[in-house]
DNA sequence: CTTTTCAGG
DNA sequence: CCTGAAAAG
């Protein structure tokens, strides 16, 4: 099972990147995305629903602004959109699919870089996140995947930058803590696990001052998957060349048969 | 002495678009422009600045709207910003440069298109720029060249679709009779004094549907001058294959010496 | 720097 | 259909 996730910062932007044709090469089972920014008329996903996808989406409120969908080829046996509380769902952040092996979240998880009212609210998010999670593992919706633009990221070998960004949102102390602390619920993250403590391998960099062509970046796109998973990752990776975005792609491979 | 008016819409724009090694070729004496846009920072003019032009602008208080400019080879005996009504110089409406051949009026007239309101402001305008016209005749500022986006016509001949337009802005009973009213102040208006009444020659085709390949427009832009002047009108034109904006520039030579 | 909306035309 | 601002990232 080959699931990407992808911040696309513009579902629209993206697609006329030419995110379609490279979906159709790569043909993900499942891919999930995140900044779709929805607008007030319901979005065109036909390009991806004529290769074979299921399309579900979970928008915002606020016209062209945030919002998650998922795509799979196979039909999920359940769709969750959104977590229940109306503040977040309000953002469009959380969409969840059930399969047979497998369950699907896909989470866009707020930005604190525009300020510290966000970067609060970015926290409440954290910690009401790591107890939403906790309630699906004990309410048996497992073995989770959890797939998204997490907006932050835990060592130093996760963005170009660490001594600069040691309180910058997305790498705060209390960042850092926060991922361990979600790892430790039972979490492994599948790139760090298929690749070991590599550096210089990131997943989204600023339009600004040409950083993508410098790989000045973060890691800051996941796909943890649950503990039990760990040993069924066949690969895992930060599709780095892959270009309709300001993020890149990050995939892994589950093998349920191995 | 030629003279040019132009409704760039968006001054920057229409320096991305060549404007300036247009101005560079043709050299006008004087060019009026509309609609500049000039945004919080000051707009950069240097690229007319460098073939020789002094600069003045009038700009609006709301950032990226409405604002004109005039730019003249020869420095100006006097130049005056705004008309001393704060609900329209707020808007960046009137510039004069006073030469010693003429004065130069350049102005950008409220468009009424976005509702009954701005239509009842852009009538209300129309008043006070007559009267205000005539206290400048009345203090010997003369003779005068109004030069400018009237965003108003006069005559069927002025517009492609008159009887589907006989209410819309611009067009109304109420701004074709002001129309006349004020040519009967003094004024000739110097494209019709020259071409007589030839159709199909307009100013400002709107954007949408291909307007202006289909030659579908409105002759908005004018270069009206004090009838003493009417005898000095060497050439007159609308030079409709100059495509920076939605509208054309409009010119007027005047010769001092005829 | 880029995406989107929005006002304004 | 365009421009430019503004919010958000």
């Amino acid at each position: 099972m080959n699931i990407i996730s992808y911040n696309l910062n513009g579902l629209r932007s993206a697609l006329s990147k030419g995110l379609a044709d490279w979906v159709a090469q790569v043909r993900p089972d499942v891919l999930c995305v995140q900044e779709i920014k929805a607008g007030r008329e319901p979005l065109d996903v036909s390009a991806l629903t004529d290769l074979g996808y299921h399309a579900y989406l979970h928008t915002a409120q606020k016209p062209g602004y945030s919002g998650v969908a998922t795509f799979s080829l196979e039909k999920p046996l359940a769709v969750v959109e959104g977590c229940g509380q109306s503040c977040y769902d309000d953002e469009g952040r959380v969409l969840r699919l059930d399969f047979a092996h497998c369950s699907v979240l896909n989470t866009y998880m707020p930005s604190g870089t525009s300020g510290p009212e966000r970067q609060a609210f970015k926290v409440e998010w954290l910690h009401f996140f790591r107890r939403y999670v906790r309630e699906l593992q004990a309410a048996g919706v497992a073995p989770l995947v959890i797939a998204g633009d997490y907006n932050c990221c835990q060592t130093e070998l996760d963005l170009r930058n660490p001594k600069t960004n040691q309180n910058s949102p997305g790498f705060t102390p209390e960042e850092r803590q926060w991922f361990r602390d979600f790892l430790a619920d039972g979490f492994t993250d599948s790139f760090r696990h298929h690749h070991g403590p590599v550096p210089d391998r990131y997943s989204w960099w600023t339009y600004r001052a040409g950083a993508r062509a410098r790989n000045v970046g973060w890691r800051i796109d996941h796909l943890l998957v649950d503990n039990a998973l760990a040993p069924h990752i066949r690969h895992a990776d930060m599709l780095h060349d892959v270009v309709h975005s300001d993020h890149c792609p990050v995939q892994v491979e589950l093998d349920f048969n191995a």
